[in-house]
DNA sequence: GAAAGAATGTTGTTAAAACAACAAAATTCA
DNA sequence: TGAATTTTGTTGTTTTAACAACATTCTTTC
């Protein structure tokens, strides 16, 4: 990813070619390298720094005492995780790592309220888009929690495709970004049954699917 | 709630007093009153104004087409809701209504994003203040997501009896602002289900409550 | 391309919660 | 205070998903 895709994405949205340098600088950024299954962060543990994806997908997850593996979310590039805990400073209740090879970049987001580092205008415009994605966090938890309100395995199923879908329209097709196993950990049931009620649709004519490839039917 | 009480609370901190009249203002402030039961925003709709909880408490609930109900939240005075509506533009996907009598703040925070009214520094320090709100909504919201992470209601149960206990000693008593038929839907389980899971669990000696007052035994 | 391993699908059994209908207790209010 | 209403608790039945064990298909790797 260059300095020009950089600036298209959420994070520098405002800030202008000649300031990205002195925006990284001001998150004291470094980039890092993940193999697949890596970890980042680590429940129970606190962080300083937030992290964005250049490159690759990252799970947020959260395993019990009984070691159910609960999905937060899958992100891809462009992505911002962890700002939450780098910026109230809370212990994390939940584990980041990698499913593919990733480049992230560590960002440490505390200069930016400090008052003698860093131009105020440059400080300003990344807070507003910090907050900017912090709103669209909320707003994607709260579709997360909607994607386990129905009791069913099938109506789960349902809000959580009708979610993916790209467009209202019937017959549309995507890929979701999880196998069997974690779109069971995510939509919080049993991986079998899941995949005995995703027969159950297709043979009911409500959905078809290979793999982690959908399609919604009319 | 006066002006002294006001600048405690999170949404305006670091605001001289001098300045709280000109912080209001930016925010369009009008003071509402609500009844038990009326609805302040309704799921489909859209918002240009966040709320502030003066007093009495409000509800943020679903209902889906089949009218089950998922109570999202719970929010007493001093807490804002409806910010990222507000600020997103997104349509609602809650309603939220008064659980009890209310008096609420309607703040409209469009011109903190304007650059020609009001002063930088105030407004700057509300940014920073809806910041920290929204950042604390997304680790309230994955609470929330923790406490339907169960498959058994005991374990929905305990795991948000624990996050409402004041403190992790045993013995510890605290009061929930639900009924029964409120926590089921906030758990998302059947009412009757959960009131025989609670007597169990009275039973078999982990808990012990009266009304919406409850005890952890250990 | 065969063998090994991983992912997905299938089926029967068991456990749990939903559901329904009603009983008991608490609260409201006339 | 007592009747009506709301809330909470109880129990039996039905539905559903968890669980377990195994079959099948897909993918990887040598």
């Amino acid at each position: 990813m260059n300095n020009q895709e950089l600036m298209k994405h959420p994070l520098f949205l405002g800030i202008d070619e000649k300031d990205l340098f002195e925006a990284l600088a001001l998150f004291s950024a470094s980039e890092k390298s993940l193999k697949k299954g890596q970890q980042i962060f680590r429940a129970g543990t606190v962080t300083e720094v937030m992290g964005f994806i250049l490159e690759g997908r990252i799970q947020i997850e959260s395993t019990d005492y009984w070691g159910n593996k609960t999905i937060i979310d899958n992100l891809g590039s462009g992505k911002v995780f962890g700002e939450t805990y780098a910026l109230t400073g809370k212990t994390l209740m939940v584990d980041v790592l990698a499913v593919e090879t990733c480049k992230i970049l560590l960002l440490n987001p505390k200069k930016l309220f400090s008052n003698n580092e860093g131009r105020g205008e440059i400080k300003a415009i990344l807070i507003k888009n910090i907050l900017k994605i912090s709103m669209n966090k909320n707003l994607h938890l709260s579709q997360r929690i909607f994607h386990t309100t129905s009791k069913t395995i099938r109506g789960r199923l349902l809000a959580y495709l009708s979610s993916c879908a790209p467009s209202k329209s019937p017959d549309a097709e995507f890929d979701i970004p999880f196998d069997r196993q974690q779109l069971a950990d995510y939509l919080q049931v049993d991986r079998s049954a899941l995949s005995a009620e995703l027969s159950k649709m297709k043979a009911d004519g409500l959905i078809d699917y290979w793999k982690n490839h959908f399609k919604l039917l009319s």
